[in-house]
DNA sequence: TATTGTAACTGGTATGACCTCTTACCAGAA
DNA sequence: TTCTGGTAAGAGGTCATACCAGTTACAATA
């Protein structure tokens, strides 16, 4: 028997470091178009040394958060304007209280763009869709928290399941993007019985759709995301 | 006058060891799931110091290149599996032989993604895009190579304004994620004089269509992508 | 006044040392 | 023999400092 089950790892100085500097980006403290503190500076004000604070900035300017010119100071860039899913995933780790609305803005892209993949899906290989709504048994909807998670990841898996169906890389890479936000929001909106309910429902439904009104695929994915979304707006 | 027009800007280190690794990486010397030698070993092999090394690694890592673990060997990922559209981009600007391929995959997810994303602009303000279609005046079909990069500018420019008025985030930062690999490819694309024609034609319907069939848009813009698909395929 | 150059910023790279984590191997205890 | 625990080697993580290379502004000069 364990004495200790939870143990506080040790924080890195790098990771501690890049915490700090994106709070205050998040925060404001450097907004888009500002300057940051010369490297050498910043870097002392952080508590680490320059090479670390490098790799750092290295990491941020890849994600799309800052820009590093040789000769000139380091600049933010406008994030939300300009940012791609990197900095959405890394935003959903961190401002949590503008979870709802992203959770809203997710809903509504799937609602926009997923239709006509689970269609062309459908078209490929509807056996392979119902072999999934088939073996792996969705949880049961009367689960507690805990569950919510595995919630969100057979739904996962059913969506990046269809998208594999489509043999289209980008769309795969696309998705791939997705899956950290996704999985994150996930669990927060699966924790809603009704949520459940309601994609418990769709798994019934798609089945149906694919033995033989395959056509009917897209209107109804289109249908039950809408629902989805509407449901969440009700929150 | 100058006496040289044309500089060859000196390759940095960072940036040449870079391109070699990944080009290493892409020609199967290090496959998916093979370790890499040593950080220091490598460094030197590479022609740079550990610490600039270390920097590379960094923003391959974000990327989806390879995998960092203290202790153990930085492994190379599978990353047409498990990449995302950072590795696209990357891809996109090495392996040239294998860009008709992914145009015919981008063409083909726009015709699945985009549809439901016009038909929602075309509701939230008909207008603003017809005032893009009318304002900023499509170049002149007969453009030779040199045009096929405005071109490419003015369709993102069209695809990206209708993003924006959907006013969803999670759209637009999905989007901007594309831009890099789409303007490259569609550099290629619209070297066709076919492929200009058949978008010229494209933003004349579209701007009708906004005038009073806006349920007709999403209709449209299907139809008229599949073509664009199936022109490609021909090729 | 226009030009040039120079100094003081900024980021980019190089060295070499030391810390920490992981793994495999081996000696000692059950 | 089998399990336990220690130990050393090799991997990445961090530090310290020095120097190289673009950018910019301002002052000295033509």
């Amino acid at each position: 028997m364990l004495k200790f089950e939870v143990v506080q790892k040790p924080v890195k100085p790098a990771q501690f470091a890049e915490t700090q500097l994106l709070e205050a980006i998040l925060e404001g403290r450097y907004g888009p178009g500002d300057v940051l503190p010369a490297e050498r500076i910043l870097a002392t004000s952080l508590g680490v040394t320059r090479p670390t604070l490098r790799e750092m900035l290295q990491r941020m300017s890849k994600e799309g958060w800052v820009t590093i010119a040789h000769g000139k100071p380091t600049r933010v860039n406008d994030y939300l304007a300009s940012g791609g899913l990197g900095v959405l995933n890394t935003l959903s780790r961190f401002n949590h209280h503008l979870s709802p609305d992203m959770i809203a803005h997710l809903l509504e892209a799937r609602t926009l763009i997923f239709p006509g993949v689970a269609q062309k899906a459908a078209e490929n290989d509807s056996a392979r869709i119902q072999d999934y709504l088939g073996s792996k048994v969705p949880p049961d909807m009367d689960a507690n928290d805990m569950d919510a998670k595995t919630f969100a990841n057979y739904d996962w898996g059913l969506q990046m399941l269809m998208v594999e169906i489509t043999q289209n890389p980008v769309l795969k890479m696309m998705f791939n993007d997705f899956a950290p936000v996704y999985h994150r929001l996930g669990q927060l909106y699966f924790t809603h019985k009704m949520a459940r309910k309601m994609s418990l429902k769709y798994y019934g439904d798609l089945g149906l759709a694919l033995q033989d009104k395959e056509a009917l695929v897209r209107g109804l994915v289109e249908r039950t995301m809408a629902r989805a979304q509407m449901f969440w707006q009700e929150i």
